[in-house]
DNA sequence: ATAGTTTATCGTAAATTTACGATAATAACT
DNA sequence: AGTTATTATCGTAAATTTACGATAAACTAT
């Protein structure tokens, strides 16, 4: 992704914005996010059961969201109970409506 | 990304902000979106000269984009103009903020 | 026809992502 | 101490992404 000595010069909103949106960009995590929302689960577990996938690879889509800053995890032995994380989500939220919005005169090119 | 028999069932909506996120997902590209935005330029070429990248590369983010239905590009020999696609962007912005939106109780989980 | 300009595509190498099963870790119970 | 339940991590293979230079394609202008 960088092979060059060539520089980018991202803006820090830029690569706050693809963060956030590489977190999104796999439907498996829409998935575990929209579960939160709704509060239908919280423990890893649940979402085991109703995802039709390896358990350790729904932990490794967790661990994405975590990474990212989107959800968080309570330790409640022995299980982990995730919520949507208050802060980054209403920032995500901010960045994406900002995002596509400033776009007025963007369409008659 | 799929290597078993076993399928999940995806909505339709979680497909499709997955694959707008996806288009996202790389800071360049958000870049090139904000100068669409910004009308600071339209033709592949001008792009080329305010990013530090190969050419080739410019234009395979492009490739991107369109393919995800964000811009659209009218061709101008030899040149190609950019734009946003609006309806596409209409359509990514109504995903983003829907999903952002409709999640009043997941916080305290 | 030839040359010039602009953009897309090809080939390719390195890095990253994604999925799995197996195993480890953690903490509560016998 | 040993067992059980739950979740994370490790190792790994396949697929995808990302970047580059080189080349092709398309269309103007000479």
């Amino acid at each position: 992704m960088q092979r060059t000595g060539k520089r980018i010069g991202y803006h820090d909103e830029e690569l706050e914005i693809a963060r956030f949106a590489k977190a999104l960009s796999h439907p498996v995590r829409i998935k575990i996010l929209r579960l939160l929302e709704n509060q239908t689960c919280c423990f890893t577990g649940e979402m085991t059961a109703m995802i039709p996938m390896a358990q350790s690879t729904i932990s490794q889509h967790l661990k994405a969201l975590h990474e990212a800053g989107l959800i968080q995890g309570e330790i409640n032995p022995p299980r982990v109970k995730y919520c949507v994380n208050r802060e980054n989500w209403e920032r995500a939220r901010e960045l994406f409506d900002q995002f596509f919005s400033d776009s007025p005169n963007a369409f008659s090119c």
